[in-house]
DNA sequence: GAGTGGTCTAGACCACCAC
DNA sequence: TGGTGGTCTAGACCACTCA
């Protein structure tokens, strides 16, 4: 079998992989879950194994799926121990990142405004959903998170809801909503701190604070969530590898 | 040829990848070099071309090498024009990111303080160089750097050697003194400007400031660069992708 | 022991590039 | 036209997990 060599050629294992990354986003396969053996999915989509298995070595580079030798191969979640806080990038000064503290401080459904729509794909007006929360670290507040949601993605989500649930919000969209945020992209600025966020944060207002400003996806590149974090870097850091 | 299956078990393609580097690292072949085919390496090595394709697939995952189809596999550099800036993250808020102006304002040979030699693993009193530099846009300063090389590492690195040169200090540092940035770790705070980095970077005291402080490492994970940053985020920000 | 992913091989053919 | 990396296959065997 080989794939059709016209215009714009994509090779066999991509094209697996499109199918597999379809089925994923058709929630064929739950987060957390065991995907097919390679041999059983070569045998249905009709290639060799080594096809399928260049297929899920992208998507398991891209963290959508997680191998497990003899075990098999799993949908990746944003609800487990090992990897709590997958998209958070602060670290203390001193020590490793132990347990954050969390403290629910607003939940409600308003309509978009302009700013907010446009970068979730969405129309000024729509119905969305607004939390505000704070994570804290050994009592103190280190981050102020606004989060801004689309309405028609997170219907049944309330105060009590989100107070009930245990680990990050992210384990419960998957859970409670079929929503995985499978990437994001974060700009960070230094900015100072205003009356509102220096009270919450506990610091003197004008305070140097880093605002990290996330975007995150779904499949099929449609955004889905938008956070602005107000971080106190006084005692922790924002961590970055670079290759 | 089979691995031997002792304890700490490393596949073929490891060790090969593992001779790779240590080539790379004495300078066998240069940055923007070719290294030998893939066949030839395979012949050379003594195992079959998929052994020695994926040891090179790895180390171009982690752009030491970079592969290009019908040329041949290339030693990665930061010092071509597709990628200028590898680890600059730095992003304006209008438009693409277009050439930044440089102004060297410092180079100088120091002793280096504890604090600064034990990050590069050198002893306090080491010989050290320290540079400081504004890099700008639009005319306008964006970016106070300071940045501490080990003095063994960097001998004849000048003011008048630093002014001479085009494109990025990490261009230079591959070609006039062999030592490859290959991945950096950076820590990112929000601070006041000081009287000093506020007069230079032409905002008032106190401005929020984005530090970016990054430890870059060659082969063997040995760290060979301090840099600190500070940002003025008013007309750009810091982008990250997360996955 | 059975099933999974992980490694290694040998060979065929394709796409891209330079001469 | 020849050389390079890129794709695909089929098969053998290894390492890991669990019942």
């Amino acid at each position: 079998m080989r794939a059709d060599s016209g215009p714009s050629f994509s090779p066999l294992y991509r094209q697996i992989k499109g199918l597999l990354i379809a089925r994923l986003q058709a929630g064929e396969w739950k987060a957390g879950e065991a995907i097919p053996s390679e041999i059983e999915l070569a045998g249905r989509f009709g290639v060799s194994q080594g096809t399928v298995r260049k297929a899920v070595d992208e998507l398991a580079a891209e963290n959508l799926l997680v191998r497990r030798q003899g075990k098999g191969t799993f949908v990746a979640t944003h609800a487990e121990q090992q990897q709590q806080y997958r998209f958070l990038r602060l670290m203390p000064d001193e020590g490793q990142q132990s347990g954050l503290g969390r403290q629910l401080l607003d939940c409600r459904r308003q309509r978009a405004p302009a700013w907010i729509a446009r970068q979730l794909g969405m129309r000024a007006g729509d119905a969305m959903v607004e939390v505000r929360r704070i994570l804290q670290s050994e009592g103190r507040p280190v981050v102020l998170d606004d989060i801004w949601l689309p309405g028609d993605l997170f219907k049944g989500l309330t105060t009590e809801r989100l107070n009930r649930h245990r680990g990050p919000f992210y384990g419960l969209f998957e859970t409670e909503f079929g929503v995985h945020m499978i990437r994001a992209q974060e700009k960070i600025r230094a900015v100072a701190a205003d009356a509102d966020s220096a009270a919450l944060l506990q610091v003197p207002v004008g305070s140097p604070l880093l605002s990290v400003e996330r975007l995150s996806y779904t499949y099929g590149d449609k955004p889905v969530e938008l956070r602005r974090g107000l971080y106190n870097t006084s005692t922790h850091f924002y961590r970055n590898d670079l290759n």
